[in-house]
DNA sequence: GATCTAGTCAACCGATTCGTTGAATAGCTG
DNA sequence: CAGCTATTCAACGAATCGGTTGACTAGATC
């Protein structure tokens, strides 16, 4: 199941709208890191660093591997890829292909996908 | 140019980041609406609707245009796909193509200047 | 002109966010 | 054991968020 609920997703978007935490996926890309290594580029202190990697581990795209002492942290791209779905709902809009964009509004009408789905305040 | 600044990022995933503005935003993608129109979804003031409303405008996702007395919003997916490339580069990630992914890491070692450790294994 | 409608603005409030510091926990090392 | 390392936790403060209400502006309508 790749689509996630409406609060999970408010969860990976706010956590992609920090320059900080991005950066941390975008190293994290590169292979497991330990929250210090993450920290490493920031001028903040540990335990802040800390808290943007809980914000990630929360919203599901980190995922933490404790080895003796240091956290490694492993990147998980499912919400990722559920973020990148719900975007693509709009790709025929900036493409251009306003035919398709109607015909996904049209198809909608039946099945209400979670993702598109805002239910609380 | 369809790279943006990591500050207008920050007001993209962060806009991004709110159930009640992702309704607004697919509501919008069905045609163009008036502030009115996009709150009536909600239980809340009009003063709250038009904060959000506001919000997505800062983030560039929203244009308005204002004929008479009603302000009409209309989709800007320009942001909106710059998220979804921004996303895009984890793609290969999801997909295991990370011998793709591993040609984007490289790649961009020329291009970013950032304080990166280099850690090829 | 009086009034209704559409929307913004300003002030306020409670909750959350983002950073700090100092203390606590747990593992490693000499 | 003492002490260093890696990390979390708790408390705190400033800033921002998400909502409210009441006042305001501007256009439409009678």
């Amino acid at each position: 199941m790749v689509e996630l609920m409406a609060r999970q997703m408010d969860d990976v978007f706010q956590a992609l709208g920090s320059a900080t935490r991005r950066r941390m996926l975008h190293d994290l890309a590169g292979g497991p890191k330990s929250v210090g290594q993450l920290a490493e580029p920031f001028a903040m202190s540990l335990a802040a660093a800390s808290k943007h990697v809980k914000a990630l581990e929360k919203a599901g795209m980190i995922r933490r591997e404790v080895r003796g002492n240091t956290h490694f942290c492993h990147l998980d791209p499912g919400p990722l890829a559920s973020a990148h779905r719900w975007l693509s709902f709009y790709e025929s809009f900036w493409t251009g292909r306003l035919d398709e964009l109607e015909r996904l509004l049209r198809e909608e009408k039946g099945t209400i996908p979670a993702s598109q789905e805002g239910d609380d305040t």
